[in-house]
DNA sequence: CGGCCCATTGACAGGCATCAAGTCCGGTGG
DNA sequence: CCACCGGACTTGATGCCTGTCAATGGGCCG
């Protein structure tokens, strides 16, 4: 990966690249570095011994992940676009946070970037109804797709496959598919290409996400 | 809940009870406080708006609960048996986490004691049949139950309701009744009360929660 | 143009939710 | 000490949601 392109941002931090489906870090390695996502959108991998998948969560450009709460990396960062980061050491990140604890009172925002994505998809996993899952999975990230452009207006970029999907929200990708189309037939949501998502009828969206509607 | 004993340790910390069931803070309120569980056993509360209640941990004595990762707590915690605890106020516990970063070159470890759990959950419930989940739910948490006595020995204190363990593994009490009955007639595990537990045969235990056997 | 992966659709079976009784157990009060 | 009561647990019958299997379609890339 280090022929490719390697950017120097003008605090003089390097701006790593990555292609789609790659790996920045995995489960069980030693969280030596952070990675801060500049662009571009991750996922967060785990296996269980019987080789069952399950995405436990999708990071956006801003999260800093793999944070040092734990000796080792407790999932396996890949990319699910072309994306680009930045590295922290375990003891620079460190130094930023007893400032911050220090200097703001409190702890470094960014400790929450991580977990609380886990946290949320564990509300969401934990709902019964497939339909509910997968608004509320598409409540909480639509807000931080990025945009398909300025000429078209509330329309985003919608790179996640249905697998991911399926195994973040563990169910199947036939179910997804099914799901998608009750969306789109019930003019919630819109899909003019297979990567694009508008949402139509936000109202709703979150309605069927709280469980309100059905 | 001040007209109870309320003992002082030898290290000038006041030792607070609580019965079971009661709630020790409330999913949004400000995170004024870390709660240090020195005794029994308390579960984390989330509900959606339509009234869906959601176990999404159970914590043991030694957890600190309610971090000030999050300007508000994010989940409701309640005792499921009697407990006590301990108290330690934001910018205390901000110093002890400043020191131990220092010291150690590390983060306090307890600030793993309460996203850890609320992550295994979200491996847990993303599980497809309910009999893994079960068992991935008794093997993560076995070692921690209260010893029943030391006359009977691998015996263990199960408090846990089985509404509780529904809520938490996102089904319903009538199919947790099912399945630790199914567990009970394949001599994996032994209730001979309501409220105790013998894991008979632990290896098949945890292949069925890894998968690897049905 | 061919191959591959992903998405789509249908048929079918099965696991689990739901509903409805009935039982057990601890606690309370007479 | 015993009757009562409420909540939790248990069990069975039933239906639906969703997983599974199979086949097809479609887009992207070499």
């Amino acid at each position: 990966m280090f022929n490719q392109a390697i950017a120097q941002t003008h605090f003089g931090e390097i701006l790593m690249p990555a292609d789609a489906s790659e790996v920045l870090f995995f489960e069980g390695d030693p969280s030596e570095y952070v990675f801060e996502l500049r662009h571009g959108i991750a996922r967060g991998i785990n296996l269980s011994a019987d080789g069952d998948r399950q995405v436990t969560a999708f990071f956006f450009a801003g999260d800093q992940i793999g944070l040092p709460v734990f000796p080792a990396y407790r999932f396996t960062a890949e990319a699910v676009t072309s994306l680009t980061y930045v590295l922290h050491s375990r003891t620079r990140w460190h130094e930023a946070l007893i400032r911050s604890c220090r200097d703001q009172g409190c702890l470094l925002p960014s400790i929450s970037t991580e977990q609380d994505p886990m946290f949320r998809r564990g509300i969401i996993v934990g709902r019964r109804r497939i339909l509910t899952r997968i608004c509320a999975l598409l409540v909480s990230i639509v807000d931080r797709l990025p945009k398909a452009g300025p000429e078209y207006a509330g329309v985003c970029r919608f790179p996640l496959t249905q697998i991911d999907i399926a195994d973040y929200l563990a169910t199947t990708p036939e179910t997804i598919c099914r799901g998608f189309r009750q969306l789109r037939e019930r003019r919630i949501i819109a899909q003019p290409a297979r990567d694009m998502l508008i949402v139509q009828n936000r109202a709703l969206l979150e309605a069927i996400a709280s469980g309100a509607a059905q």
